[in-house]
DNA sequence: TATGAAATGCAATAGTC
DNA sequence: GACTATTGCATTTCATA
């Protein structure tokens, strides 16, 4: 289904999604058309959701991150997940186990934006917030 | 610095980093060696951190994602930091601000691995753990 | 599911403005 | 910084095992 091989593919992968199948092919002793086939394979099965580029947020003008907890007061969930999948200035959105509560990474270029989000947050339920001053990975 | 045509090339790279800089060139009035140019000049800027895959963990065999926020006891911040920029369960970590706390993301492929990852973070400090149940973005 | 050969077309480089 | 023209090489496709 899939094999140590295509893991291997999916390993370089992560580190240069830009590399060439026939470099990929030289690591994992592949031609570069097994490995294009390989690669067609694993996104027709959704095991490759895509492709992207990492961003430094902060030299985009993004300096904070902030993670949020989220704690719903009234059961309207589908509100908030909608407002949440949406909104442009949130990165990453988990619903997670527990009281009701949703997780969120936040990228915000100054404090007052964030300060915005955190209000429109507000009439959904309460929230911890949680400032980055580091990231590790 | 960085303009407004910087940002659509980054905009189009992040829903596919892997289009062609032709294309790219299509969308936003250029030639691809000038959309070359400009996401080298992107690179070294460190704006573009470099390139990867999304994958679906649950289809790698990684249906359980755990949101974790750490809490320091001793003040050997140094270690954990270490543990965590190691770990390959460790998908995303931050060292944030109040009482001397990590947050994580980390991915496991069963609730025994989860439990012997946590095991070792103890070492370290005490944790609060959120399971995902569904992610949102 | 892989390879080898042929056709296509992109990317890289150089030169010009 | 961007464009045009040229060259080199990867990707794609097809036939084959």
């Amino acid at each position: 289904m899939i094999d140590r091989t295509d893991r291997e593919i999916l390993h370089w992968l992560k580190q240069d999604a830009r590399m060439q199948w026939k470099e990929i092919g030289e690591k994992v002793h592949l031609t570069g058309q097994a490995v294009a086939a390989r690669i067609r394979r694993l996104e027709e099965m959704g095991v490759i959701e895509g492709f992207t580029v990492k961003l430094d947020q902060a030299k985009l003008g993004h300096p904070i991150t902030a993670l949020v907890t989220v704690f719903m007061k009234s059961s309207n969930h589908r509100a908030l997940w909608q407002f949440l999948a949406d909104h442009p200035m949130v990165e990453e959105a988990y619903r997670i186990s527990g009281e009701g509560c949703f997780w969120l990474k936040v990228s915000a270029s100054s404090q007052k934006e964030l300060n915005h989000f955190l209000d429109d947050v507000l009439r959904y339920g309460n929230y911890r917030l949680n400032l980055s001053i580091e990231k590790i990975r």
